[in-house]
RNA sequence: GCGCUCGUAGCUCAGCGGAUAGAGCAACGGACUUCUAAUCCGUGGGUCGCAGGUUCGAAUCCUGCCGGGCGCGCCA
């Protein structure tokens, strides 16, 4: 019995109960949900179902409870139920009942944690983003990790996700890069306001390999294969460490396309429609202080030129033309001040702000070493970059320490920490967990204990306290899912799997809790075999979580 | 000044409407002829920044204040 089948349980015996006592069934909530007690002593789980129902349907909370808790009593699997305080339900399951999760979540393998939550919701996923003047930096490291992983979930939990990379080939940032690269090849010093570090030179070089004729033509010739070839060069590499770093996007959107297909000029008519246009001092203004932003914004400046923000009206109306009614955009907290006017414009549009328009902001991110933040990369000079961090962690840590702390919070990266092969580093835990399960599995083959049918295990083996812990947190799982995907938490994943790795750690350093015998000789008994299935179910748990945040599930360490 | 965001154990952080607020680290003490000790067990440690409010119930939601970070261009 998994929690969902519970949370059904609870809510077909209210049904039950109101019907039986002629109280208004229309009351009942469609769906609800169990949790897990923090004390031990207050059962398996518990619903506050009762609590919340009480005042609504004029019974007393704790009346109501009462009638409940006979009522489910009497459910299948249901051992005991305990009314306590206002009026919980403190529930206890058959170890039968609870035990046939390990064979439901071996059974169904990597499909274990999908749910039907976000069915139907067509997501656009946003981030990254990075102009191809340089190589990816610490914000969008974080963004890299926690945006992919979000989408996994995203999916996980039935929604049509599609990720974006949005990114200028033409602006100003890219006319110095291109400056940046033209001085590096000739050996002078970086403009005034250009791009340095070495990969600025290295860049240089590989156009002037690619091009040798480069250095004779015109200066205006020149300044224009540098910013042809160099952003192609240098958007490879950006994708190539993307790829690296297991991040792949499903579409880069160039923003020049917009402008290419009129599609500002789209955005401007359909907000002139909507009445939201005015005209001063020559430009051409959004009014978004009609919906709270601080001030009115410019669209089109008095030169005729089109602004920045322009752009993106055009975008998001393009995303929301392309069917996505959920656009996420994630940004750095430096970007923080685009959140009043980019709500503003999708209200705008007609949009509602909080339904249609989100935005994810990423707190700060430090590598540090030795108590002192890591400021500067050998390649890129002023920042540090997604290679640096890949260099410093590897992938897999890289990809957990970015991904299990709330993208709220700003934060530290240790690399003494993160590249510690012991308890202290969460990743070598959660990893060790798939390395131990593996490593217990290929013993269970070796000494001849093997799971056997489906039909022929037995859940009711499973009666110890440590197959108990084990099981309810595996169950935790796809709830834990789907509440990352709604919230776009995907912290919540890996804080699970660290739960789970402690709750296995246990199981496994429990005597009573052995899959294979402890002597050679001993006879293999169905209480292995029961353990084998719970082995197996926490592996795909595992690897089934870590999949989601990028990082892989090793058999053997 | 306005806006956003954060304030939870000595440190790094979970918890974001449920019961006696948790984990890791740091301190101290235990468990290895191992289904991998890269592990486990135990002990101590807190006015959840402060003050009100909503609620049967608030670390969690609302308001105000205090403190830290960031942002407030016809820049991109």
């Amino acid at each position: 019995m998994t929690p969902a089948n519970l949370a059904d349980t609870v809510l077909s015996a209210a049904r039950a109960v109101f019907e039986t006592r002629g109280l208004d069934v229309g009351a009942l909530p469609a769906t609800t949900t169990v949790e897990r007690p923090r004390n031990p002593e207050h059962g398996d789980y518990a619903s506050t179902l009762a609590l919340q129902l009480g005042k609504k349907v004029g019974v007393a909370p704790r009346e109501l409870a009462t009638a409940l808790a006979e009522e489910l009593g009497r459910r299948d699997g249901v051992k005991s139920v305990e009314i306590a305080g206002p009026g919980f339900l403190n529930i206890r399951l058959d170890a039968a009942a609870a035990g046939v999760l390990a064979r439901d979540i071996v059974l169904a393998g990597s499909a274990y944690g999908r749910t039907e939550r976000l069915a139907g919701e067509r997501v656009n996923l946003e981030f990254v983003s990075a102009n191809p003047t340089g190589p990816v930096h610490i914000g969008g490291v974080r963004w890299a990790a926690v945006g992919d992983a979000l989408s996994r979930v995203l999916r996980t939990a039935g929604a049509d996700v599609g990720t974006e990379y949005y990114f200028n080939d033409a602006g100003s940032q890219i006319d110095r890069f291109a400056r940046s690269l033209l001085a590096a090849a000739k050996g002078e010093a970086a403009p005034e306001d250009g791009y340095g570090g070495a990969y600025i030179a290295e860049i240089a070089a590989d156009v002037v390999k690619a091009e040798p004729e480069v250095l004779s033509q015109d200066p205006e010739a020149a300044q224009e294969t540098f910013r042809r070839v160099g952003v192609d060069l240098m958007f490879a590499e950006i994708k190539k460490s993307l790829t690296e770093f297991g991040v792949h996007f499903d579409t880069y959107f160039n923003e020049k396309d917009l402008h290419d297909r009129g599609e500002l000029q789209e955005a401007l008519d359909r907000l002139r429609e909507q009445g939201h246009i005015f005209e001063s001092d020559g430009a051409t203004w959004l009014r978004t202080t009609d919906f709270g932003d601080d001030k009115d914004r410019v669209l089109r400046k008095s030169d005729g030129d089109w602004t920045y923000f322009a752009a993106d009206c055009a975008y998001y109306l393009d995303k929301r033309k392309r069917g996505f009614e959920r656009v996420v955009i994630m940004l750095g907290a430096d970007h923080h001040g685009y959140i009043g006017r980019m709500k503003a414009m999708a209200a705008c549009f007609g949009d509602d702000p909080a339904k249609n328009l989100e935005i994810l902001i990423g707190q700060m991110v430090n590598l540090v070493r030795e108590g002192e933040p890591v400021r500067m990369s050998k390649r890129a000079g002023t920042v540090v970059t997604l290679e640096d961090f890949v260099e410093a962690l590897g992938v897999d840590a890289t990809r957990y320490a970015l991904a299990r702390y709330s993208s709220d919070s700003p934060i530290d990266i240790d690399i003494d920490l993160w590249t510690r092969a012991s308890r202290e580093n969460p990743v070598y835990y959660v990893q060790y967990v798939a390395a131990r399960t593996a490593s217990a599995a290929r013993q269970a083959e070796a000494l001849g204990v093997t799971r056997g049918e489906p039909g022929d295990f037995r859940a009711d083996l499973l009666d110890n306290e440590k197959d108990n812990e084990l099981l309810k947190t595996l169950g935790e799982y796809p709830e834990t899912v789907a509440f990352a995907a709604e919230h776009r938490e995907p912290h919540h994943v890996a804080r699970l799997l660290e739960k789970i790795a402690g709750a296995y750690h246990r199981f496994y350093d429990e005597p009573a809790c052995r899959i294979t015998p402890k002597n050679a000789d001993d006879p293999v008994t169905d209480g292995h075999r029961a353990r084998l299935w719970l082995n197996d179910a926490t592996r795909t748990v595992i690897a089934n979580g870590l999949a989601l945040l990028g990082v892989s599930a090793p058999e053997r360490m």
